[in-house]
DNA sequence: CTCTATGCAAAACCTTTGCATAGAA
DNA sequence: TTCTATGCAAAGGTTTTGCATAGAG
């Protein structure tokens, strides 16, 4: 299987884009960053290497990294946006703690089964779907005994 | 039961807030407008009888309809905010047509099992959660044959 | 050299807030 | 009269865009 920096180099060729040291920092970071990450968190890890590094190139990096598949947007319901990884990641839903924000991936095929049942039920050709479940972790349990 | 109206007027008694021409003519479009709404379409509607609204009335109101439990904020993937009826709604998730924004509520009890199931697994304490699935509608499906 | 990438500032969105005035009780 | 409600304009927060310049190939 690729590595998903070679699959974006294909996309820069494909595109006739370019690499810039800016680029490929921000690209680095994000890959080896395997968190949900917002524009902001990427910018000041970003910005801890190389100061000068606008909000703008972040977007518009991360904009990149979207359209070649590496990427997708995700909105929870605090509305701000915030960058998950997709290359080699199976589809996957989100059980996240709303005291300290922590995220867990979660795979429950059997929601998906009967997700399929749903979309055909009401005549619909299924094309997405999202779930998040929220809930207070175990570590949020503790701290508040 | 008690009618939402009535709910809401309980509510206003209760913080010593008032009536109003205004006030009264946004819950009223609000409560009998069964669709999710976003407050730009809220704003219209009321326009529409009232030309002189303004933007921060209709958010005000729709506030004040949340804390008084008659109504939720959602977020979808396009970021925008909608408004929908919460009093004598069961709980429910939402099947979303991509191509032309149709909304069905829907009820999968056997999903709320494997839910709750999550949460146990993941030792998280259950709060809440919401599941969307996007997909093409009947109409559409139709229409572009 | 030519075209893309960048940083900055400004604009674009959606939503909230401050303030003077209108209106409710 | 004494509050609260309203409309307007301004301000917030996040994301996008225009533009002159730097930088890649």
């Amino acid at each position: 299987m690729k590595s998903a920096k070679e699959v974006f180099n294909e996309y820069l060729k494909e595109k006739n884009l370019k690499h810039s040291k800016v680029r490929d920092m921000i690209i680095d970071i994000f890959l080896k960053t395997e968190r949900h990450l917002t524009a902001e968190e990427l910018y000041f890890l970003v910005s801890k290497k190389y100061s000068k590094i606008g909000f703008s190139t972040v977007y518009r990096t991360l904009k990149h990294l979207i359209r070649a598949g590496l990427c997708r947007e995700i909105k929870l319901e605090d509305g701000i946006t915030r960058y998950e990884h997709l290359y080699g990641h199976q589809h996957h839903d989100h059980i996240i703690c709303i005291k300290c924000g922590k995220f867990v991936e979660v795979v429950e095929p059997q929601i998906e089964i009967l997700q399929e049942g749903l979309f055909e039920k009401y005549g619909f050709i299924p094309k997405s779907h999202r779930m998040e479940l929220y809930g207070i972790c175990k570590k949020c349990i503790k701290k508040n005994k």
